[in-house]
DNA sequence: AGATATCCACGAAATTATTCGTAGTAATAT
DNA sequence: ATATTACTACGAATAATTTCGTGGATATCT
């Protein structure tokens, strides 16, 4: 399992943001953050950093007996096969129609919005 | 269970699909139109109808021998939810941040960029 | 040194999701 | 009326996810 073909489930996103944030860490450091926010064992996060390992969602270096883990995926890499999925999974297949369901219901920062008319016009086809 | 706090699963959400597109529906017709794309049993699509009842995600209809189940919340709704839900998980909560990720990754047709203008515009803070 | 704390490996319980078989009953066809 | 088909209920097997305890080893403290 090499590729990005494996979409990480809740809890492994919880570490990913983690790892993502800091940079590569131990199971300490990411259980520090975590349970900070919810209640949760030191062993349970050990446990699925190497579950995650073995899928290949992180690597491991073991050179030091506290093991480092790093991830293995950007963070906007997997973001967006997030998107796709779900827009696979109940937009029909359509990002776009995910946009336009997220903007129909949200409010936007004028920087946001700046943005994102600067992707528009990226995108070409503008007005 | 009577509100839209509930996060259908991929197999419910593949079964409320077929609900929003050929609106109430016996276990059969469901049944037909999952089976067509994948390989699964009658029982196995009744079973998750039963469960789906009982989690408040459709309503069954019982007066004729043959149960008529009926969604419970819109598409666009669930659509909504199942939005928010991913960027709580993955955008730190900014569901802006999760429309600029699918835009800065997705072809839009001249037609959707234009539907997304208008959006934008709706949404206030213009240029 | 001896006690205490930290760390990893591993097994396994608990939970949730998915899948289907069997049994019983009602409708339909021969 | 008998056989076949269609339908629901229900239990349960399987799989995936989440959770944690125990055991053993290494490091640190007193």
């Amino acid at each position: 399992m090499a590729d990005q073909t494996t979409k990480p489930t809740d809890g492994e996103l919880a570490i990913l943001t983690v790892l993502w944030q800091l940079g590569p860490s131990t199971v300490r450091q990411i259980f520090d953050v975590l349970s900070a926010e919810r209640d949760l064992g030191y062993t349970t996060v050990l446990k699925m950093l190497q579950i995650m390992t073995d899928k290949g969602l992180v690597t491991r270096n073991e050179t030091e007996r506290t093991h480092v883990y790093t991830e293995r995926f950007s963070e906007a890499d997997t973001q967006s096969h997030l998107v796709k999925d779900l827009a696979d999974r109940a937009f029909g297949g359509s990002a776009m129609r995910l946009v336009m369901s997220a903007l129909s219901n949200k409010r936007a920062s004028r920087k946001e919005l700046a943005e994102i008319r600067r992707l528009l016009d990226a995108a070409g086809g503008g007005k």
